[in-house]
DNA sequence: TCAAAAGTGTTAGATTTACACCCATGA
DNA sequence: TCATGGGTGTAAATCTAACACTTTTGA
């Protein structure tokens, strides 16, 4: 295949944007680079693309090292070229974020890999345009979350419509009226109320709800 | 830079969605292929990413080779990077949709690169991954249509109502209600009547409209 | 004179927003 | 008993959608 040998080769490397949602707050992971250039600098996570993998399947791979978690919901938000991104070499690197529910990723882990929660308000400065990517991630996922539920891979299987609430609120960036939002939920048929009752948060109580996957699929996807 | 050298470069190329709107239609520019593998199919243009450009360079000099246009309004798309989408070597490629108005557009440069409009609706079965992309392009321009004006892209200079709303029409795939349309753009203070007429589309001839650019940027831009 | 496209308002329905009080319980 | 978070309905305002006739003019 002479005509491919023509041009240049580059390296590509996938970086992930990982939510999790915690005590009100949407936050993602960094770590401090553990590598030349910019060792030290906080940064998202990442790896190079190898030659038989997918960009999905390396973001997988990447996701799965990291939380020893499979099937994570992840999107891509796009590709990130320009030619000095990187200090060292030249790197095109495509960014995707995930969404993980906090309490299934060990504690364990997160400190193995170094890994720290940070507030999506109070997101250091990162390494090359990391900062980009993670603002280009979070626009993105607010207007997935309008379309899609996939707000409950953010959080656990069984949640009150509070967390739900304080979710979205997070999300979005500002407060919505409480009302108004449990009465969107009741016309989602697909977000089911359970009979077991959260007492962690209030002495009175509150309704533990469940997404039906099924019934979502079968009468809401589109 | 040995921690580089130990994973393995790949080919990168952008492909481009070139939009126009001809005669009440949404189009895209597709031409034969030219080399193997797949000669003579369908397939978007495209380009290798050379060493010292960006993704985006890359894009503008593949459009500008093209069309001889310079500035032209493009957006990513996205990466693609399945193993095995190029039957020839991996390539990872970054899709870009651009916005064209056809009348800027020599016929003559086109017909020398063996370039075809083809009505959105009707585009065959092309190279690769190749339909994916176009899709894809479509659906995040009808998603960026309605926030900000592009349709400007796609049209002359000057424009009759009449135009602008068969061109929202064609990109968003259904008609649309001729009085609420007007209405809607009445409240557009960006878009200026001018006291030109337009002869062309009927005896009565209909008023040409200009979009004010300075207009948008200092009072309706976020 | 008539065909063809341009232009123009009103009303009903749907959606969205604002807003305040009682309930249950554990400490 | 009281502080805390859980739970509930209504009315006004805004936005969206449906709808039909008159105007101009070149052929």
């Amino acid at each position: 295949m002479t005509f491919y040998k023509e041009h240049s080769k580059v390296w590509v490397s996938v970086d992930v944007i990982i939510f999790g949602f915690d005590e009100s707050k949407l936050k993602i992971l960094i770590g401090r680079r553990q590598m030349d250039p910019g060792r030290g600098e906080w940064s998202l996570y990442g790896g190079f693309v190898g030659a038989d993998e997918s960009l999905d399947t390396a973001t997988s791979r990447v996701l799965n090292g990291l939380t020893g978690l499979r099937n994570v919901y992840m999107q891509q938000v796009g590709a990130f070229g320009s030619v000095d991104r990187d200090p060292g070499e030249r790197v095109i690197s495509v960014a995707y974020y995930a969404l993980i529910n906090v309490s299934d990723y060990s504690e364990k882990l997160r400190s193995e890999h170094g890994l720290e929660w940070v507030d999506i308000n109070h997101v250091p400065t990162l390494y090359s345009d990391h900062n980009v990517m993670v603002s280009m991630a979070l626009k993105m996922m607010r207007q997935k979350i309008k379309t899609e539920p996939i707000s409950f891979r953010l959080l656990p299987q069984l949640f009150t419509l509070t967390q739900l609430q304080r979710l979205y609120e997070a999300v979005m960036g500002e407060e919505v009226d409480k009302r108004n939002f449990r009465k969107r939920i009741k016309d989602m048929d697909f977000i089911e109320k359970t009979e077991l009752i959260d007492k962690k948060m209030s002495k009175r109580g509150a309704a533990l709800y469940r997404f039906n996957r099924k019934m979502y699929n079968d009468n809401f996807k589109l």
